[in-house]
DNA sequence: GGCAGAATCACTCTTTCGGGGGATAACCTG
DNA sequence: CAGGTTATCCCCCGAAAGAGTGATTCTGCC
């Protein structure tokens, strides 16, 4: 009997997958949470084997929670749920102990196979999410971008439309540093002027 | 009695939904549809009161959808449908003849809620998803992008990293036009340069 | 304690951007 | 048709960005 629990914000998905895997042979319902804090209070005094967990949740992330919770129980095996196919974040939970990956638009049988696959200790993922982590590692291999505190810090301020001198102003530096640090962002980031910068910087979530 | 369809790609959501309206008094179930075409399809030789749909689905945008089934059938409720909050999509859904919208994350009892307010000709948001309209119309009051499709052209390559030459070499213009088509983009996105441009035209999603 | 990377500062030079001012023709739409 | 919008073109000028090069702290890590 494998114990499922699941994390997810969304009182319909939670009933949803209740109602798929009721009646299912060999899948007990342990319990369900809709956010990061009540998931740890339920694992104060109960347990389970297989942990549904919603990426995208308010407050804490369902990264940081996978995380967290590999850490205090590492038997427990966390199978990320997600509406979004992005490599980037697939990448991310896999790194902090998730076992898989699913999406939402998954169908039922996907979706036991998926906890019966990482029950059992292995590895699954939703087709398409198989995809995008591929194609994710493949383009991160040309650009991996590696920021430094006070870069990520002055490409914010650069998005938000201030100038260098202005930079410098604010952050009490000279603007020949400031210039220094941009400099390095198109660089790191493999662009060539401020638009693209700003642009690639969107596209990869760093400001 | 009152039927309810659902379109939305997530099984889980359907499940979900059908799941908490089942039993319930005054609903009757008319049937799922996982994306525009079957809906449209189903809508031929069937029908129903309520459309419960979410907005982004691959192929045809919900948003689309309600349009086209609204006008086919304008005496179908449509409650849009979405994980998101943004006062951008809700806006978009109500202008194409939404009776109101709701989040995933709303409680079974604000979901039946909302069915019957629609039903009755009413209009209904999720306490948040009003709150978000209402942010976004007192924010589009300053700001109303309104961009010509020439302007939507350059701003795309300006965000690719193309120079003002560079441009104006690309679509045969003279290097002149493109400025003063950007310097338009400037003005009418209220910003000062590049960087805080891109960042703008992101967010509103005009590339 | 030394080494690598980050962070800081410095200077020059060319290109691009952005503000200001215009102008003309084509085009919808009322 | 008149009037607004769009698209096109032109010029000047100062500010900013970007390329090139180099150097000095500082700090985390082995």
């Amino acid at each position: 009997m494998i114990r499922v629990f699941i994390v997810d914000d969304h009182p319909v998905v939670i009933e949803g997958i209740h109602s798929l895997l009721q009646n299912e042979k060999g899948i007990e319902w342990a319990g369900q949470a809709m956010n990061a804090q009540s998931c740890l209070g339920f694992f104060v005094n109960n347990t389970a084997d297989v942990v549904l967990m919603d990426i995208s949740m308010p407050g804490m992330e369902g990264v940081e929670l996978c995380a967290v919770m590999k850490e205090k129980y590492p038997s427990l095996m966390v199978l990320g749920l997600s509406s979004f196919n992005q490599g980037l974040y697939i990448k991310k939970m896999m790194e902090n102990g998730a076992s898989g990956y699913i999406l939402k638009n998954s169908s039922k049988e996907e979706l036991i196979e998926a906890i019966h696959a990482v029950y059992s200790g292995g590895i699954f993922f939703s087709g398409e999410a198989g995809e995008a982590l591929a194609a994710y590692q493949k383009s991160s291999k040309t650009i991996l971008p590696v920021l430094s505190s006070r870069e990520k810090e002055i490409l914010g301020l650069i998005a938000e439309g201030y100038t260098n001198p202005q930079i410098a102003e604010k952050i009490f530096l000279s603007q020949f540093t400031v210039d220094s640090h941009r400099k390095n962002l198109l660089a790191k980031l493999n662009v060539k002027n401020t638009a693209s910068l700003i642009r690639k910087a969107v596209e990869q979530k760093l400001i």
